[in-house]
Parts: structure tokens; C-alpha cells; sequence
DNA sequence: TTCCGACAGTGGGGTCGCAAT
DNA sequence: ATTGCGACCCCACTATCGGAA
């Protein structure tokens, strides 16, 4: 099949608005292609491809070759262009890379680039992603989708998942099992407002502490010990703490999910971004963990000693994970149906400078990849309230609107803020449809001027904003930054005069929010 | 040669709308 | 009513390349 096949089945996709009829839609394009080529569509549609890490984004694709008047790329083809542009590295790769590009796109027709714009920058917007092709591949091949889903879990790739199911069947996809050695997509957790909340809706719970650091899986094999990220990349040479804690368990294999964080020589965990930075960089680890410690708490154990344990409900993957790990590497944990117990767990996690709670259902099994109802994270939730500086115009199903706002404190306007504003952040999150018709209309009633995304206006709205803490910011003038910032609600009982100042922030941030 | 800007990619994430159940 | 999924974009950081100093 040629690329334009597939362009038109993702443009067929996208304006359709049931979930139903976009599998179909996608079934359909899958049976098609057949086994030969299926998993390279698949790859593309959903965004497989761009893991690829191809080096193009926004910006290289800015200025591209006229479109090809005729369809003539194949699918395969497609694929193995982007292989060959993720390859080029060295002196003289953005060239390289951009020749290659050009080469693509030069063959691609109109309607082709912008769908190869699209994978390559992740924005297909079809409104269908790893679970919908999941659940087109199951129904292309004929098996059920809860084979496909299993096999996904397992195996990360969409595509080996697509070219399994439509070459073997049902048979193929049952092959797909725990690996040590291969990392399983995480379990994730949904979230709740408060710890009463969340046991209104498990009870009774264990409660973890909630651990502000990164997710690692710790796969065990003999003297063998490999570490993942959320994403499945693997990160093994960056953590050597972790690969030592791992490889001193008396086991001869285990698969375990946990969280690592750099904590200050009191045991308090260290802001977020110092981990993020210690556990990104690729300088020489030794040196590293000198200078910023690693910490891992492990709270799950997903396999040992070639038993999986996955399927099993989550209190006896906590028997056998603490039959596993000393206490010093596990997450702390209590289990309760009592509120007040719950409450103070919760603080208690809090006093040691921890993030929250994660509230578990004891009878959960590991739902891997999927943001089950089993586990429910709760965090204490700030609010300010904030004014309203410029707004940027939103994209996709916002386009059209004035969508992501900027937040301004009140401040003397020696911060380097704009007539005594000083801006913490922005935000596009909590804003219903309506919300969203409704500040375009009133911002565009303010507006003081614009650029080809801001539209600048007078600081009069005030917005009550929640978000999770403050962080350093390099690039905000208080130094300062808002994390996770969502609106809350437009606060038309106040003028911008009773907004929060810039040194309720100060203050705020001096605190260790 | 060294420095620095631009870019890509990765870590952390919350809330809404809507289809399906 | 509830759940699952995708879309909407945030901020900080590192690595890399390539051009300026």
C-alpha cells in the first residue's frame, strides 16, 4: 500500500468521531495491508515510529520541499526512511539529516507530508492511539482484544504486538509472557482530591508514601541487572545505587517496581529536578553519586525466582516483595480502613517531606500500562490567586480559542515584571468548553497587543489556580515557577488589586512548598 | 579551541470531553 | 453513573550539533 492509503485512513480516522467506527476504520486499513505491511502502519499511526528518536521535530520541518504531485511512497518505505534518518549521527548530521528529509518529503504529496509532519512530531490527532490500534489489530486479525492487550503489556512495541497477532493469531499473542529482562509497561495510578476520597472509593487500603523521584523497574537475572524508566527506556549505566541494591537481594531473579530519588544527607528527598538531573545524565556515574546519592524505595514485585506474580492481588505481591527487600529499600506502608489512621499516614509522609499518597486496593493485580482504579494518588493541593497577563491561541479542538494563560503575581515591579507583575507560569488546564469561549471573549475585550500565539491584555481577570509546588526556574524573573498549574476558577468577586503578591510566593516557596 | 544557542528528547504531570459500558 | 482514552499543553533538564567568538 502506498503511504497516501494510509494518509487518507488516518484523515478518515480523525473525522470520526466514534470510538467504534474509528477501530473499524483502522481494522479495515490493517486487513489490508496484510501481515507484509500492517506493522509498519501500525508503527507510524501510533507514534512507534518517533521513538525511534529521528532527530526532526518543529523546527525541521519549518521549511520543506514542495510536495510530489503524485502518490508514490510505500508504507514500508516510509519506515525505513525514518530508520535511516534516526541512524545519522556525528559531524554533519543536522545536514545529513536534513538531505534525507528533504529526499522524503520531496516524494510526498500535500496530504502526505502533513501526515508524515504529524507522526514525526507525535500529533497525529486521529483521536486514536496504542489502545484503539490495539484494539483495530485484534479485530484485523480476528483475536480477542484482550489477547492484544496482554501481549501490549508485555511487550511494549505496538508493532512486534501487530506482527505477532497478524501472522500467528491468537497463538502468537499467548506467547507473550513476562521476560526478565524485558521491561512491562507500568502500572499507573488514578488520582483523588484527598485521602477520604480515595477511601470512599478502596477500603480498607494500603497506603504508600507517594516518592517525588522517577519510576525505575529493576529487572534480576543471576549477577545480571538491568533498570528502566516509565517509558521503557533503559537507564541501567546512570544508577549504579540501584543496580547494587538490586544485585545484594538473595534471589536468583526478580522483576521490581519503584521509585528512585536523591535525598539530602538527612534522608529528606531533595527537589525534584535534582533527581531528574542526576538520572538523565550520562557523565561518569561514579562521580555522579558522589555528588547526588540515589535513593531507591521499591514497592511492588512483579516476579521471582521464575514465578510471575503479577496476576496476583497486591497484598501478597507486598508479602513476597517484603520477604524479598529489606525494609531500608522498601516504600514505608500501612494498611487501614480507618480515616483518621489514613489521615495520619498521609501527614506523616508529608512531615518527611514526601509528595503524598498512593492509596492501593489490596486486591488489585498489577494492571500494567493501564491507570486503574487499583491505585489512587492523592497530594495536598495549593491554590493562588492570580492575574491573567496574556493568553496564547490553543491548537486542535482549541483552535479558535484563547487557551493557555499566563499567570502573573502581584509584585513591586523591581522583579523585572511587566508594570508590577510578576509571571509564575502558565497554564491551559481545568478550562471547560465553556470556560474557554468565555475568556476569549473577555480577554479579547482587554487585549493591549500581540504577537503571532500571545494575545497581551490588561491585568484584570484574577483566576484561582491550584498546582502542586513551586519550583527554581530559570527562565521566570521571580525565579520561580509554578508546578503542574491548573485553573480552578475565575475569581469575579476580586480585582487584580487582591491578587497574591510575589512575596506571599517568596514565602510559599521559603516554606519548601 | 572554546563557548553558546537552538533543537530534540526525556523526566515529572492534571483535567476535560466523549464514547462505550 | 462510571470508566477509559486521547487531547490539551506545562516546566526543567541533558545531550548534541554547528556556528560564533
Amino acid at each position: 500500500m502506498l503511504l497516501h492509503g494510509l494518509a487518507a485512513a488516518s484523515r478518515a480516522v480523525a473525522a470520526e468521531p466514534a470510538r467504534n467506527a474509528k477501530i473499524g476504520l483502522l481494522a479495515e486499513c490493517l486487513r489490508e495491508l496484510g501481515p507484509e505491511e500492517a506493522p509498519a502502519a501500525v508503527a507510524l499511526l501510533s507514534g512507534e515510529a518517533r521513538r525511534l528518536r529521528v532527530g526532526v521535530g518543529p523546527a525541521a520541518l519549518r521549511d520543506l520541499p514542495d510536495p510530489a504531485g503524485q502518490p508514490e511512497l510505500g508504507v514500508r518505505e516510509t519506515e525505513d526512511a525514518l530508520a535511516r534518518i534516526a541512524a545519522v549521527h556525528g559531524p554533519g548530521a543536522q545536514a545529513e539529516r536534513r538531505r534525507l528529509l528533504h529526499g522524503l518529503f520531496a516524494r510526498a504529496t500535500e496530504e502526505e507530508q502533513g501526515f508524515l509532519s504529524g507522526v514525526l512530531v507525535g500529533e497525529l490527532r486521529q483521536g486514536a492511539l496504542d489502545a484503539l490500534i490495539g484494539d483495530a489489530v485484534a479485530r484485523a486479525a480476528g483475536v480477542p482484544v484482550a489477547a492484544v492487550r496482554r501481549a501490549l503489556m508485555f511487550r511494549g512495541s505496538a508493532r512486534a504486538v501487530a506482527a505477532a497477532a497478524l501472522t500467528g493469531g491468537a497463538a502468537a499473542l499467548a506467547a507473550f509472557g513476562l521476560e526478565v529482562g524485558r521491561p512491562v509497561r507500568p502500572m499507573l495510578a488514578a488520582s483523588a482530591p484527598d485521602v477520604t476520597a480515595a477511601l470512599e472509593r478502596v477500603r480498607p487500603a494500603a497506603l504508600e508514601w507517594k516518592i517525588d523521584g522517577i519510576r525505575v523497574q529493576v529487572h534480576r537475572e543471576g549477577d545480571g541487572v538491568a533498570v528502566f524508566t516509565r517509558s521503557l527506556d533503559e537507564i541501567t549505566a546512570r544508577v549504579p545505587e540501584v543496580v547494587e541494591a538490586a544485585a545484594a537481594l538473595p534471589v536468583r531473579s526478580a522483576v521490581l517496581d519503584g521509585e528512585a530519588i536523591a535525598l539530602g544527607p538527612d534522608g529528606r528527598p531533595r527537589p525534584f529536578q535534582v533527581t531528574a538531573a542526576r538520572t538523565a545524565s550520562r557523565q561518569d556515574p561514579e562521580r555522579l553519586r558522589a555528588e547526588v546519592p540515589l535513593h531507591v524505595f521499591f514497592f511492588d514485585l512483579l516476579h521471582r525466582d521464575g514465578q510471575d506474580l503479577l496476576d496476583l492481588p497486591g497484598e501478597q505481591r507486598w508479602d513476597a516483595l517484603a520477604g524479598t527487600v529489606p525494609e531500608a529499600l522498601r516504600v514505608p506502608r500501612t494498611v487501614t480502613g480507618d480515616v483518621d489512621e489514613a489521615h495520619a499516614f498521609f501527614r506523616d509522609a508529608l512531615a518527611h517531606g514526601h509528595e503524598g499518597v498512593v492509596v492501593k486496593d489490596p486486591a488489585a493485580p498489577y494492571a500494567a500500562g493501564r491507570r486503574g482504579a487499583g491505585w489512587i494518588k492523592v497530594k495536598p493541593r495549593h491554590t493562588l490567586d492570580l492575574v491573567v497577563l496574556a493568553a496564547e491561541w490553543g491548537h486542535g479542538r482549541r483552535r479558535g480559542w484563547l487557551s493557555n494563560l499566563h499567570l502573573g503575581a502581584r509584585g513591586g515591579g523591581e522583579d523585572g515584571g511587566e508594570g508590577g507583575w510578576v509571571m509564575l507560569g502558565k497554564t491551559f488546564k481545568g478550562l471547560t468548553d465553556e470556560l474557554l469561549a468565555w475568556q476569549t471573549e473577555e480577554l479579547l475585550r482587554r487585549e493591549v497587543g500581540r504577537s503571532a500565539w500571545v494575545v497581551r491584555v490588561r491585568p484584570e481577570l484574577v483566576v484561582e489556580v491550584a498546582f502542586d509546588g513551586l519550583q527554581r526556574s530559570p527562565r521566570y524573573p521571580a525565579g520561580l515557577a509554578l508546578r503542574f498549574a491548573r485553573v480552578l476558577r475565575y475569581r469575579d468577586d476580586k480585582g487584580p488589586e487582591e491578587a497574591d503578591t510575589v512575596d506571599t510566593v517568596r514565602e510559599l516557596a521559603a516554606e519548601g512548598l
